[in-house]
DNA sequence: TGTACATCAGTGAACGCGCGTTCACTGATGTAC
DNA sequence: TGTACATCAGTGAACGCGCGTTCACTGATGTAC
């Protein structure tokens, strides 16, 4: 029964790398199936199809992601400011080691066909909000929509990724980190 | 030679609508000419083909739109918080007229197979840079990388607008400008 | 240990559907005289 | 004004390519005795 199964990680891999390149429409089973160096049958002994394989590999990396950044955004020692800087140091050195990886996890919009719904527990999004909602509740954040607040919060620690990725933005996110989490107190200390 | 056409216009609008709503790879020339109540062949009428009208009508909607915003940025009139606030709101009351409309100019990222390149007079995010760059002449901003700060706020202003269609955020982005436009200001400020 | 068999990851040619595109055609409008 | 013709937006059946998927097969590994 546990017989090894040499190529399903080959495979997973570059169907990430591919899914965050160019999404999951303009990926082929083909393109996944050369980059693997494996046939293209080869998928379908461990995956009902390519948006079945797509999806599955989805949650399983977003639940690994968010398993990793939830405890460094509860930890609740220390001042609010050097909390958000571990957590934005978080993200930006997980973009540095393994981009496609990231990209894959927080900016792959879309995609699916069927609206598929993410469940709360494994969400990163729905994790910045209960961070929010702590730190309301012990008055470090005034109070007002935990929605709006994770919004420009992610939209200010993303957006420099997508502008670096796009080679629009030249310094490396890590760099940039010390800024970034200043905006981020900015916008939640009021 | 002026012809009149009577359905070319209709295929641009069901375009935007169904491009800003799943994006260029799934939507399909038949959906396209279903939802403009034309035959397939009429696109060919006007387009060389369908990532040709794509591409053209992309180019033609930011160009309106950046058109209509780059006024806004550079009145120079009035301290940095209100020219930020009437920038937001204005971003903020095209979405509440036309959502289809802003999110295809401002939030289609990728789609284009071949990776085309937008011209700087026409490209929004270029008008903000510019914008930037002179708040920082005039001593209103401190001296940093534009290309920043421009990722910054447009990642606080366009992340809620995504939220809100996405329907985590309920309440209308135009009702969050002054929030979102604060926001703005203190990432500019220091 | 050796032999026979079962299991299952992996192969890649073949299939059929859906897509972008073509093309012979229609019909409405503009122009020449 | 009326007639003949030219132009061109628009039609939709048909075409062919590329895609996701299937399937008969291979071969490596595990198991029974």
């Amino acid at each position: 029964m546990a017989r090894p199964t040499r190529k399903k990680g080959k495979i997973e891999e570059a169907a990430i790398r591919l899914l965050a390149g160019k999404g999951l429409a303009r990926t082929t089973i083909r393109d996944i199936a050369a980059a693997a160096g494996v046939g293209e049958g080869a998928l379908y002994r461990h995956w009902a199809g390519k948006d079945d394989m797509a999806w599955q590999l989805y949650c399983r990396e977003v639940s690994a992601f968010t398993a990793a950044f939830e405890p460094i955004l509860s930890r609740s020692a220390g001042p609010l400011r050097n909390r958000l800087l571990d957590a934005v140091r978080f993200v930006y050195r997980f973009y540095g080691d393994q981009p496609d990886r990231l990209v894959f996890v927080l900016l792959t919009r879309q995609g699916f066909p069927q609206r598929r719904i993410l469940d709360e527990s494994i969400d990163p999004d729905h994790a910045v909000i209960r961070f929010i909602r702590a730190e309301m509740a012990a008055g470090n954040v005034p109070p007002g929509d935990p929605v709006l607040r994770m919004a420009m919060v992610r939209g200010v620690v993303l957006e420099p990724v997508l502008m670096h990725r796009y080679g629009r933005l030249k310094t490396a996110p890590i760099d940039l980190a010390e800024q970034v989490a200043a905006a981020c107190v900015r916008i939640l200390e009021r």
